[in-house]
This record gives C-alpha cells, sequence and structure tokens, in this order.
DNA sequence: GTCTATATGGAGATAGAC
DNA sequence: GTCTATCTCCATATAGAC
C-alpha cells in the first residue's frame, strides 16, 4: 500500500484510535476550560459533557471520574515541563540554583491553572487515586523524582552515608511543600510563596554547608535512624 | 417554686433544651458508630438517621453536614483531652517532654478513631470547614496553641527575638504533621508514627541547643524574615 | 424550636445501540 | 471499541406538621 492509498483510505474510514482520541481531546479540553471558569468542584460532569458535545456516560468512559481529568492535565503537564527541566538541568548551578530553576518552572506551568491544582494538593490521602502519595501517582512521582536525583548528583555534595540516599526523596517532600503553600497563597501575585522559596532554599544552602560540621554528629544519626524507618521498605 | 416542683413539672414537661440536646446525642453516636465501623466516606447519612431513629432531615437539622458531626467529636474530644494536656504540662518538664506527652495524650484520645481522623486531617484547603487551618476551626486551634504557648513559656528558652513569636505555631504545626503522619501509618501499632515522634523531638531538643551558635546567626535572620512574610498580619 | 416527608440535582454505573 | 439513554443512590434543601 503506497503513502498516498493509506492516507485516502484513512480519509474514507477514519482510524478509531483516531476517532476517540479526538473525542477525548475535546472533553478533556471542555472540561478544563469549564474547570478554570467555574472552579474544579463546582463544574458538574453534565456540564463537561454537553459543553463537549457527548452524553455524560461518553465522558466517563474516557475519564473513570471528574478527578481523572485532573489527573490527565496534570499528567500532560508533566511531559510540557519536561525540556524546561532538563534545561535547568543542563545550566549545571549550584544545587540551590538548580532547585529554584525546576520550582520555579513548576510554578510558572500552573500559574494559569492554580486552584484547579488544589484538587491534586488536597488529598493527602494515599488511598486517594489523585493524591501525591498515591499508587496512580507513582509513575508521574518517580519521573519527577529523577530530576531532583540528577540535581543531587550534579553538585556531588559530601552528605553523610547514612542520610544521601535519601535527599532526592527529601526534596521532592519539600517542593511539594512549596507547591502546596503556593495553591493556597492568596496573597497578590503568590508574593507569600516567593517569600518562602527563595528564603527556604536560601536556608538550606547555609545548612548544607554547616551539615558537614562534627557538632552535628548526633542529628546525623537521629536523621538517619527516622529516615530509614520512615521510609523504609 | 421549691426545688421539689420544679422538678415535677421538669418530669411532666421536660425542658426542650434537654430533649433536642438527646436527640442530637443519639444522632452523634449513631453517627460516629457507623463512621468506626464502614468508614467515612462508605457511611451515609440516611443510615445515620435511621440507626438514631430518626428522618433525614432530623440529622441535618443538628448538623449542617455529614463533616459537621466530625467535628462536634473533634470539639468533644478537645474538651476531654483538657484536663490530661493540663497535668502534663503541670509536670514542668523539660519542652522535649512536654510535647511528647501533649502529642502523646492526643494520639491515645484519637486511637479508637484512628480513620476518622482522615476527614479532618485530608482536608488542607483553608477554605473547606473541617480544615485545620478553616475558620471554622479557628477556635479549636487557638485553644490548642494555648498548649504550645504555656510549653514554650515554662522552659523559659534562649531563642532569637525575631524567631520566639512564632514558635508556638510552629510547634502547633509540627504537631499537625505527626498527626497527619499517624492518620495514614499502616505499620503495626503505628509504629512508623512513633519512631517519628521521638527521633524528631530529640532532633528538636539538639537543634535548640546548637541554636545558640553565633555560626547559625545567618539561618536566623533568614528563618525570622520568612516567617514574618507567611505568618505576617 | 423540633422534626417528617418529599424534592432537587449531581456522581457514577449499566444496558445495550451501533 | 465508542457512545447514548437511563437508572440508582446520595448529600443536601425545603415546605410545612406539631
Amino acid at each position: 500500500m503506497t503513502r498516498a492509498t493509506r492516507a485516502a483510505v484513512e480519509q474514507v474510514v477514519p482510524a478509531p484510535a483516531r476517532k476517540s482520541d479526538e473525542t477525548r481531546r475535546r472533553i478533556l479540553n471542555a472540561a478544563l476550560e469549564i474547570f478554570r471558569e467555574r472552579g474544579l468542584e463546582a463544574a458538574t460532569m453534565r456540564e463537561v459533557a454537553t459543553a463537549a458535545g457527548v452524553a455524560v456516560g461518553a465522558a466517563y468512559y474516557y475519564f473513570p471520574a471528574k478527578d481523572a481529568i485532573v489527573l490527565a492535565f496534570y499528567e500532560e503537564a508533566q511531559h510540557v515541563m519536561r525540556p524546561a527541566l532538563e534545561a535547568v538541568l543542563a545550566r549545571k548551578a549550584s544545587l540551590e540554583a538548580t532547585l529554584r530553576g525546576i520550582i520555579q518552572t513548576k510554578l510558572n506551568t500552573f500559574a494559569d491553572n492554580r486552584q484547579l491544582m488544589s484538587a491534586l494538593a488536597s488529598h493527602v490521602d494515599p488511598k486517594k487515586p489523585l493524591s501525591p502519595f498515591s499508587a496512580e501517582t507513582a509513575h508521574i512521582r518517580e519521573s519527577d523524582l529523577h530530576f531532583f536525583q540528577q540535581a543531587v548528583m550534579q553538585t556531588k555534595l559530601k552528605l553523610p552515608k547514612n542520610i544521601a540516599p535519601y535527599v532526592p526523596r527529601l526534596l521532592w517532600l519539600y517542593q511539594m511543600g512549596v507547591l502546596l503553600f503556593w495553591v493556597y497563597d492568596e496573597s497578590p501575585e503568590q508574593h507569600r510563596t516567593a517569600v518562602l522559596l527563595d528564603r527556604t532554599l536560601k536556608m538550606l544552602t547555609v545548612g548544607l554547608r554547616l551539615a558537614a560540621l562534627p557538632l552535628l554528629r548526633p542529628l546525623h544519626r537521629l536523621a538517619g535512624d527516622l529516615l530509614e524507618v520512615v521510609y523504609g521498605d
């Protein structure tokens, strides 16, 4: 079959995958627009379906629940952010600068959908699918973690042996905290979050410099002990 | 009216306040039992009303929403804990021991209703009434904060001037974190939480001892700066 | 004020059309 | 596989009985 022939066939009999992708996309876009306008809670699946020109059941065929739409948005954002995050790492700057770059990239990406993020941020319960700690979001979490691992490796920090393995996960957690704060930060232009981010990053840098002091040995032991149990296999 | 007469009257015409209190109590108890058995999400207001022997509307007359029942439970627990918390403070022990006592008292009080607490813990959004950060729970928060204030005052710590005012609130937040961890801690007998609590409290003690070091001055400045903006009026 | 009966509107499930 | 029509069950609202 030549390329032209195949194209012709596809015009007559549109590939099913193509068609369904388009419906899915239409539902997703309609939903996101309504979420942004009216807020996630206020939006109903009926509105979404109507706006997308399908029956309610169709929306549920593509997204098992309202939350799943938000998850799809998040997955897409994750994908969109990747080049920017890789660019940050490529700069091979200090850990502080790299972390700042990573977190700032996320804030920028989500800026237009800040209140939409509350759906993801507000579920702490690991059993809820949308929780950043759930099994359903594990793949996002892992791929995210990867950036923090790289950030740490690049700066060849001298970290205590018993703490080092947990540092990327701790930084990921820190970043989640900043994001959570940001989602509910109603100060003008989220100014408070900007200060939070700046000061805590600086504290991190100072803290890491001090971490090598032998005076802090007892803290290392306690922390290592704790992390082993909390993150324990 | 003699005391005997009044008692007689009350027997014939039960004071309305008395009657409604009893209904409210019946609904509350029925609800808590069902919540414990089947879990908060799975429990429906219908079940609760039926179990309490009233119509659904009656349940809503006393509690504007399902969440409000959980809040009522929490308020009651707060009241029940008070003597135990005051006893902890009366011991006038070290800050570490006092904090340990306060937090352990809470864990003990809530032990039978651990999963019920998830309703309170899982709402981070300050706009949701049940959130520990909401306006609706402000009175609980303040009264809670009071214990941490006392704990700090008793130990006459030498804290940097620009940080001292925020320490009770930071400790309250720390305690919320421990509680949150505990709610979702599925390790046997919540062993992980026990380790978390123990180690972090010890780290706090070590940390406070080191806090006085002039070496840490830059951290003080950054932290004070941060707290002023984040907790800013 | 206390409570019942009933209504409303939404999330999500399902049977079956194509 | 894709989608519509329809159903169930629930939270919450409301009219009005007592």
